[in-house]
DNA sequence: TCTGGGGTCCTAGGACCC
DNA sequence: TCTGGGGTCCTAGGACCC
């Protein structure tokens, strides 16, 4: 635990619908939202759009009204276009320091501890500008001794203009801060969630500022060692450590809602090996293989009857191999499907990683090391020829076999900046 | 007709051991 | 027969995040 630390959040505003608005200046000042795959429910909404009443999550049918109504202008979620941006506002960020901690793909945490800056406000004003001109995109920022003060201070600095998008807590005297921490609801709380929000409520808490100076052992009983450290956090006390760049995912997930209901195996066989070779090509990126996979199905979750089902594998032998995975994976689907049933979404799942690095040295003599360099070669190659002449040059035949579970995606803006086919045309005045 | 996807951490309880 | 305490490891599920 550290109290000396200084913290900043770099918080994009809006995220996903300021990277559409970087490429549609026309939207500025419009309502958008940003849908879901299958287009399903907003992910993202313009300030105009959360002006209309529509919630984060709002499903896309029950809102069909106001959309059109409001002329709200909407868009199938484009992941690489959010990467790609997020990636180049990340690295402004690491040029003002190494000490970065990406906590999701529109916020960073900073450690200026260590930086000596004489005016953080003034500070955090440049970075926004530097942000703002060379990126686009606008961001808000808090900065604090904890990351749920910095949460805090950013989260203000976005909705109230007079601060110009920067907040700093840092040398600012006990009561200002905790006049801040009183406009804060219990429920928006950085750590505290729908489950904990009644149940804190009973405790008579209602702000920040009551779930401040509220018990920590009663915390604890409540939430767990979380409530202990959210309550010393509160009081610009860090408890969470701060994750620098390079930290290796511990799973991954690949899962989708399909685009109809299906039941036929042939199709689903065909979305479990793709979500493999997918899951299995970001392991590999990670540098690490992984010794479980699992898969699921499910039904409709708002349809009477909601069913899940769920099969493990265990590999004596840890794989990245796409091929491994997808026939595993294909395999103990084919114990698990019914054609009785109606399923809506499925997924697999990777975790229980090791590194590639410590396989060679820690497991040698335990795992057939030729076996592991074969298919590591083949992966290789694999790779390469996909990323030099684009995603899916080469699939495995499983994925190809039928496309009817893949999501609907009407309304998705161009890969303006991966696919040299969408780039943006320029035309100039003479 | 129509409601996302990808993660992390903590805890309780079971299995197993001495 | 059915009785004890203590420890570790694993897993499922809950809660939270964006």
């Amino acid at each position: 635990m550290k109290s000396n630390r200084i913290l900043a959040l770099i918080d994009c505003n809006n995220f996903f619908v300021s990277c559409e608005r970087v490429f549609r200046p026309d939207l500025e000042g419009r309502p958008v939202v940003v849908l879901s795959s299958n287009d399903g429910c907003a992910v993202a909404r313009s300030n105009e759009a959360k002006a209309l009443g529509i919630p984060m999550g709002a499903p896309a049918f029950k809102y069909r009204q106001v959309f059109e109504e409001h002329k709200v202008v909407k868009f199938s979620a484009n992941f690489e276009l959010y990467g790609d941006m997020s990636r180049r506002i990340v690295q402004i960020l690491t040029d003002i320091t190494p000490r970065i901690e990406i906590y999701s793909i529109d916020e960073c945490f900073l450690d200026l501890s260590e930086l000596s800056i004489a005016d953080l406000t003034a500070w955090g004003k440049a970075v926004r500008q530097t942000v703002w001109e060379q990126v686009g995109i606008p961001v808000s920022i808090g900065i604090a001794t904890s990351k749920t003060l910095a949460k805090l201070a950013s989260e203000r600095a976005k909705k109230d203009q007079s601060l110009g998008g920067v907040l700093s807590f840092i040398g600012l005297p006990e009561p200002a801060i905790s006049q801040y921490r009183q406009q804060l609801p219990i429920g928006d709380v950085w750590g505290v969630g729908w489950r904990m929000t009644p149940k804190l409520r009973t405790y008579g808490l209602e702000t920040a500022e009551d779930l401040r100076r509220f018990s920590p052992q009663l915390a604890q009983q409540l939430m767990g060692i979380r409530g202990r450290q959210l309550i010393a956090e509160l009081n610009g006390i860090s408890c969470h450590s701060f994750e620098q760049i390079g930290r290796k995912a511990k799973s991954i997930a690949r899962t989708r809602t399909f685009g109809e209901d299906v039941s036929d195996l042939y199709i689903i066989e065909s979305a479990i090996a793709s979500f493999a070779v997918q899951a299995a090509f970001k392991l590999r990126k990670s540098g690490q293989l992984t010794r479980r996979a699992a898969l699921f199905l499910t039904t409709s979750r708002f349809k009477p009857g909601y069913k899940s089902w769920t099969s493990e594998v265990v590999f004596e032998q840890p794989t990245a191999d796409s091929g491994t995975l997808a026939a595993a994976l294909v395999q103990s689907l084919g114990k698990l499907h019914n054609p009785i049933n109606l399923y809506h979404r499925a997924g697999v799942w990777l975790s229980d990683f090791i590194d590639e690095q410590q396989l060679q040295t820690d497991l040698l003599g335990h795992i057939s090391l030729d076996f592991h360099h074969k298919s590591g070669q083949r992966m290789q190659s694999f790779d390469a020829i996909n990323r030099r002449y684009g995603r899916g040059t080469i699939t495995f035949a499983a994925e190809k076999l039928a496309k009817r579970w893949q999501p609907k995606q009407q309304l998705r803006s161009p890969h303006y900046v991966s696919d040299w086919a969408d780039l943006p045309i320029v035309r100039g005045r003479r």
